[in-house]
DNA sequence: TGTACATCAGTGAACGCGCGTTCACTGATGTAC
DNA sequence: TGTACATCAGTGAACGCGCGTTCACTGATGTAC
């Protein structure tokens, strides 16, 4: 508690993005505005306009932290995983993992994104897909010609089924770790077997 | 323009919806609520109580129609195709086509879709992939048994990919036609594929 | 070390807006006899 | 065919709400001398 008015908040642009975090975590993407963030983090909805210059670049915020979490998330499936496949598997089974499990914070992170002034994510989604597939070249597993197009599949598959899945729209399948485990094994398959039948 | 102040509408239900289509087709999904589509229709906002009983139930009903918009073009490229690959094939570069030509159509077709009251799609993509691949198993290509797999994994892709390209994430690559041919011959491959190479 | 002052980071009241929804009402339509 | 009446499908004014944003202001902090 502690000086609980304290007239400068100390850091209140992290605290917004914490509140922002926690309210898609707990109840989605409908509460990210100016004014009800700023209430929750006991402030004048004015004070939030010291750290950003409009709601949409705070809602901004709170999804590229998203995105950071999705990201380290998948950075630390692939501690002490040296075998090439298993680093690609694990990575998307990681993304997937997360997706839903955390809903909220998945929904925010790749919602409306204007692109706009935003800074690079650090770590990003997108360049550890990239990063575990210039593995594959390296192994000689795939052309490096290939990498993006690679990428995009990898990334296409996992942000489908995680946004299919929590949209309700496709049907969570019984037994879901075997059948997310099939897929990749699947998209395995698509991505090393390229050119080499058919 | 004929008598333009009818006092009953004929077929205000249809041309809310029409409008939303419209809206969503142009602008977005930013403007589907109840007061901004009956000055749309030129109708005061009461009158969408006729006939939805709130706003939410509307932007379903026009998300319902996005979806079997999508679904008729899905069909429509398969008319005149026998082969069995090819029609898979067809099917998924239409649903990413449409995605793509149409964002604003695509975002409201998945979004926020609560399922609630709404009734079944007729036709629905969903069923459509099913079908699809109802057919790969008769030519003996999966096993029956795999059908829910091989039918979230096409879709997982297809859908994955226009969210993400939709949402400028995903940079669209340059010669964007073929690869997304490319990508729906690997994702060929891995439908019918599995289970036959490690 | 003390003081003057610029700057920083907040307050609090207010604004205009469009929203979803409710109210009581009324003109148009369809139907029974 | 005409009329009485129920029902249907709209009107129009109003409500309370939370939003993003602006305003003038002020208490706290940091720094130059």
């Amino acid at each position: 508690m502690a000086k609980k008015t304290r007239y400068h908040h100390g850091n209140l642009e992290d605290a917004l993005i914490d509140a922002g975090l926690k309210e898609a975590r707990e109840t989605g993407i409908r509460n990210l505005g100016v004014t009800y963030l700023a209430n929750k983090v006991n402030v004048s909805p004015m004070a939030v306009y010291r750290h950003f210059p409009n709601g949409e670049s705070l809602k901004a915020s709170i999804a590229q932290h998203a995105r950071e979490e999705l990201a380290r998330h998948m950075l630390s499936a692939l501690v002490d995983e040296t075998d090439v496949k298993k680093r690609f598997i694990a990575i998307g089974r990681a993304y997937i993992v997360f997706g839903l499990t955390e809903p909220g914070l998945y929904s925010i992170a790749f919602l409306d994104c204007d692109a706009e002034t935003s800074k690079e994510d650090n770590p990003s989604p997108w360049l550890i897909f990239h990063d575990s597939i210039l593995d594959l070249c390296n192994e000689g597993l795939i052309d490096l010609a290939e990498i993006e197009q690679v990428a995009a599949f990898a990334w296409s598959l996992v942000h489908g089924y995680v946004m299919l899945v929590n949209s309700s729209l496709m049907l969570r399948p019984s037994s879901d770790s075997m059948f997310i485990d099939e897929m990749l094994e699947r998209s395995w398959i698509a991505v090393t077997g390229f050119g080499q039948k058919n």
